[in-house]
Order: C-alpha cells, then sequence, then structure tokens
DNA sequence: GTAGCGTGTGGGGTATACTCTACAGTCAAG
DNA sequence: CTTGACTGTAGAGTATACCCCACACGCTAC
C-alpha cells in the first residue's frame, strides 16, 4: 500500500510515517513509474508501526526503536534479553520519577504546603502513594 | 563582573551564560572599549543564577524562568501566586509520573515479572510505594 | 610591540520528534 | 486534455538547552 493508506490505517501524519522511515522504524518497496518512483509498504509494516506505538507509550527512543525493531523482525532477540532491555528502562524510568519525586517534594514545601493531604491524594489516584 | 568570572563563580560555562542572557534569565550593562564592548554583570546576577539552578531542579523551562525571575525581581508575584505556581507545576509533574508509572508498569509485564518484590524494592529506596 | 588571554558576534552543530512548505512528477476522472 | 488528488524530495521551522568554532578586537605582561 500507499503511503497515504497507511497514514489513515495508522492515523499517524504522511510526514510522521516519512519520519519513521527515515530513522529506519519501517521499510519499503519503491516501485517505478515514469521518472520517479512509489513507496509501497506490506502489512509487517503495521505490525511494526503498532510496536512503535508500544515503544512511545513505554518511553523508547525512536533511535532505540529502529534498532530492537529490525532485531526483533529478524528474531535476534531472546526472551532473557528482552527481559533485560524491559528492565533496564524501568531503571531508567525509575531514575526520572526519583528526580520528579525530589522536585514534588521541594515544590510542596515552596508552595507553602497548603493542604498536604489534598495534594498527596492526588498521588494515590496516580497509584501511587508516599512511603 | 565579566562573564569569565561569573563563569568562575557559578561553575556555568560563559556559552551557557550567554544563552541564559539570550533567554532573557540575566541581565548586563555594557561597557565601551575602544570600537566595541564588554558585558557587566552586577552581584544580583549571582542571584538569579542561584534561582535558575532552583527552577532547573525544580523542573521549569529557561522560559518559564525568564518571565518568573524577572517578574519576581520586580516584586510582582504575591504569595498567593507563589503558591499557585508551584501547585501547578506539581500538577505537571504528576500527569508525567503517572505517564512513567503506567510505563513501569507495562514493561514490568513484559519483562516476565521476573522477580516482582526486588524490583518495586527499588521504587521504595525512591520514597514511592505502590498502594 | 607583540604574544597571549579574554571577549562579543555570528553561525553551525547536537539530540528528539516531528510539521510545514515548495516543487515537480504520476495518475484517474471528467 | 486538463484538473485534482496523491506522491517523493529537499529543506526550513518548532521546541528545549545548550556546545563549538572562527573571527576580530581589547588589554596586559614582557
Amino acid at each position: 500500500m500507499l503511503i497515504g493508506d497507511l497514514a489513515k490505517l495508522t492515523g499517524l501524519s504522511k510526514d510522521g510515517l516519512r519520519h519513521y522511515e527515515a530513522m529506519g522504524l519501517i521499510h519499503s518497496s519503491r516501485v517505478m513509474a515514469g521518472t520517479r518512483h512509489y513507496c509501497h509498504y506490506d502489512e509487517t509494516t503495521l505490525e511494526r508501526l503498532e510496536l512503535v506505538a508500544l515503544g512511545k507509550r513505554l518511553h523508547f527512543s525512536l533511535r532505540e526503536m529502529a534498532e530492537l525493531l529490525n532485531r526483533l523482525f529478524r528474531d535476534e532477540i531472546t526472551r532473557e534479553e528482552r527481559s533485560a532491555i524491559m528492565l533496564q528502562k524501568v531503571e531508567q524510568i525509575d531514575q526520572r520519577m526519583a528526580d520528579l519525586m525530589a522536585a514534588r517534594q521541594e515544590l510542596l514545601h515552596l508552595a507553602g504546603a497548603p493542604d498536604k493531604e489534598v495534594v498527596d491524594q492526588r498521588l494515590k489516584h496516580l497509584g501511587l502513594a508516599l512511603s
């Protein structure tokens, strides 16, 4: 299929898809038409794009995904390695959360801790609690 | 003082300081010397830069800080507004933490939850716990 | 008086993830 | 056979926070 179809099916923009292709996340076969060519995408592209969506949710960068995705489609990733990759990302996320948590505490302090319980209530809604 | 002194006192690079000035975080008086001029910074610049450091810890952008800093030095920010600003930033942080927390959960799931207790142990070290 | 350090300016580059614009060719419908 | 929709390419622009380089000038020490 052509890029317009892919865009409609995924809800992504054509420019975004071209960007993904430039980043190596998806691939196409070039089909000639007169002096120029068009890019044809097969159905695995949709699988790839679903994995890209997953990767974005999981806070992987496009660069990280480009590598992982290609290795994944060549069956080069073992269960153990996959697990390790995920846990490594968890560590990065923990680091960022620690950073945010420290800022949060300092912000509440600077805010004059107006209603600590009410504010921390939000954390619980997020599935978190201070320990 | 000149930019080199400021750089040494703060540990920031001259280029970084020039960037801050271009962003409106600090200001200088231009003193002529022949055909050109030099930028002189007064002591309040150090105070400003300390606030910039604080702002960075608290995840304020330079653009946000430029506005806040100038208003702060003109005494245009009431206690109530300061509190509101901090709490607004807390909300943004909560949003990002929720995002990260969701990703974290999904990552652990995809990792095969190898040793959930051990991994969640790290969250406690960060001052957090699942509720 | 010249070497060397410090300085301001302008511009480019890095990283991330795109969007937008202009230009030109292809193709189907009318 | 022309119009309109679609396509590829190149390049610029957005946002954030800087770094690096070259150039030319100022000032001080020698």
